[in-house]
DNA sequence: ACTGTCGGTTCGTTCACCGAACCGAGAGGT
DNA sequence: ACCTCTCGGTTCGGTGAACGAACCGACAGT
């Protein structure tokens, strides 16, 4: 999506998130990198986008302090890109934004229930747990768990299938 | 940003959200809304963007339910655009992310300061009030004031002039 | 030496964005 | 009637980003 030619002039928070997270396919890769994907190739084949557009972005979010890229073996050199603090904020945007998708474009069951991973119950929509008092719910004790839905054309990529089999800690590696 | 090219596989809310706000610009011309911005003249002036594409993302807000479109004279007949309840529920999404991007990419004092109208209080990072018990403060309750931080060259369309003057109820018309 | 995997880069095509010009409806002045 | 101005767009040629398929280099295993 957006990039920087005309929102320099803004003088507005706004428009500096824009220019990070803005971007067409970012969001879609921090969200993965929530649900625990942290490999090039997981991230390519869960999302199917270009692979250089993948390659452009993990760089923008490493530069940004949104991912940080961490080599996890040695032979063969393997990095992995993982949430940093900063990213892991961005828990309270994503989260808003796929709720309020789903109260108003959902059709049929969801897909995808989030709960808290220590009482199980699920989250309201502004992300908290509402039998804990109302507390904000951070990532790292969220649990995404496998809706009651069906997707009619069910993706077979090893991050969709994961997904599709079992509950899983966000932040937690997936694979 | 975004289109719909490869999100339709993505079998996930957050996909669909980008379809809609996650273009170039519309997140922008979603926040203008919320300032109180109504007609295609001011969002043009202000936001600095092509016509051609403003007049695009404001029809597509309005076939989302986002924004509505309404006649507020007859001679010369003229439209308003204002949020939906839709819409004003992209509070939930705008703040935070404006919040975080404050707080991890701020230079210098802040422009604007979100306050509850009932009590003055800034508002907290996820949007609560927190001497009014840790309350959700819907949008029509925030006042956006003026911060002490100036911007180096101000800009000087109407709606960032009204903005710097004056304290100012979000969803009430500006102008 | 051959094969396969992983994580990219390169490159030609396509498509959205850009920005400047143009346009039509209507108001107001003379 | 005519001219001029404002408002809210549409049109159009040029540019830059996204797309997708091919290519590439490092390394492991056989």
């Amino acid at each position: 999506m957006p990039l920087g030619k005309s929102y320099e002039r803004q003088n507005c928070s706004l428009a500096t998130a824009l220019e990070l997270v803005g971007e067409r396919w970012t969001l879609l890769i921090v969200r993965d990198a929530f649900y625990g994907v942290r490999r090039y190739g997981d991230f390519l084949a869960h999302l199917d986008i270009p692979r250089a557009v993948l390659a452009d972005r993990l760089a923008t979010l490493v530069d940004a302090g949104i991912l940080e890229r961490r080599r996890y073996q040695d032979a063969p050199p393997r990095d992995e890109y993982v949430l940093t603090d900063r990213g892991g904020e961005l828990w309270s945007v994503i989260y808003p934004l796929m709720s309020w998708s789903e109260r108003h474009f959902a059709v049929g069951e969801s897909l995808r229930t989030f709960r808290h991973a220590a009482c199980g119950t699920q989250l309201d929509p502004a992300g908290r747990c509402p039998t804990c008092g109302n507390v904000d719910v951070p990532p790292g004790d969220v649990e995404a768990h496998p809706g009651p839905g069906v997707p009619a054309e069910p993706r077979q990529d090893p991050v969709s299938v994961a997904l599709r089999q079992r509950p899983h800690r966000l932040l937690r590696p997936l694979l």
